[in-house]
DNA sequence: AATAGATTTAGAATTATTCTTGATATCGCA
DNA sequence: TGCGATATCAAGAATAATTCTAAATCTATT
């Protein structure tokens, strides 16, 4: 096996934090993360672990997977899935749904209007539990916006 | 290759159509959809494949497969997707979603209250059509119900 | 510096689903 | 009713996203 990436070597324009939300920071996961936050078109493993080596050039495929899921158990960062297609990562915080775009492909957070409140508006028994909601659209946007 | 199943022969109690919303029926698709229409537990393919030999012996699980995806093109059953666990199949034809019930693992259609038109009450810019939309939550129902 | 525990890596394994191919059934029509 | 064209089915191989395994490497703590 070669060596590891350079874990200890903090990149040189950010410095990478010790942990975030409890999870220990290592190089590998904090560069799937600044590539996240940094570009957020909602990637698969594959897109992350393809546009992830300029930075790590030997990271592999396993680790990207591994890294992802690490922050999605962290709550860091949302898995978004789409039928049963690749899923998608996405560090979007906020309450939000992901609307996906036939024209384009591209894929867009979306949120609720203010004041909204999801579990108002749903038939359930009282005393439900609502522990995780997923919204996922299909459509086109507008041609010229 | 064994003989085929004796799709000329329909099933003593119901009698098969010809077609539904423009599919023709086999006697595949029929007990398949049967199945779906009896057994409202949104079902896996594989599920279908185990519950169905009852009544088709000889059905191949590619047959599920190959039926589900035609019952589903053709609008008359509904594919569902918690994350990336297999899919499920549902014949509800109201605009509901679907609530994963973590206790007991059953899954239940959930509608919104009367009047509640989702895209009204999300930001999306105007002009963009909504073809399909896919509400999954998951959490727990009340103990006793 | 040494040890224990966590993380990374590479590749094998898994699994839901799709594809391929030949057999069988169905439909339209003479 | 029989025949050819077309659709569907069955069995198993193939695919692809993801997970697992085992060994190497790293990190934190002594």
């Amino acid at each position: 096996m070669v060596f590891q990436e350079s874990n200890s070597l903090p990149s040189p324009e950010t410095d990478m934090p010790a942990e975030i939300s409890g999870l220990r920071m290592t190089r590998q996961r904090w560069e799937v993360y600044r590539l996240l936050m940094e570009q957020r078109d909602h990637p698969t493993a594959n897109d992350v672990f393809m546009r992830i080596k300029d930075r790590l050039p030997n990271i592999s495929l396993a680790t990207v997977y591994n890294c992802l899921e690490a922050l999605t158990a962290h709550g860091i960062v949302r898995q978004v899935n789409f039928d049963r297609e690749p899923s998608r990562f996405c560090p979007n915080h906020e309450e939000h749904g992901h609307f996906h775009d036939r024209r384009s492909g591209s894929i867009h957070d979306v949120s609720f209007k203010p004041g909204v409140n999801l579990a108002d508006l749903l038939d359930l028994p009282p005393g439900t539990v609502i522990t995780n909601v997923e919204i996922t659209l299909r459509g086109e946007l507008p041609a010229t916006a």
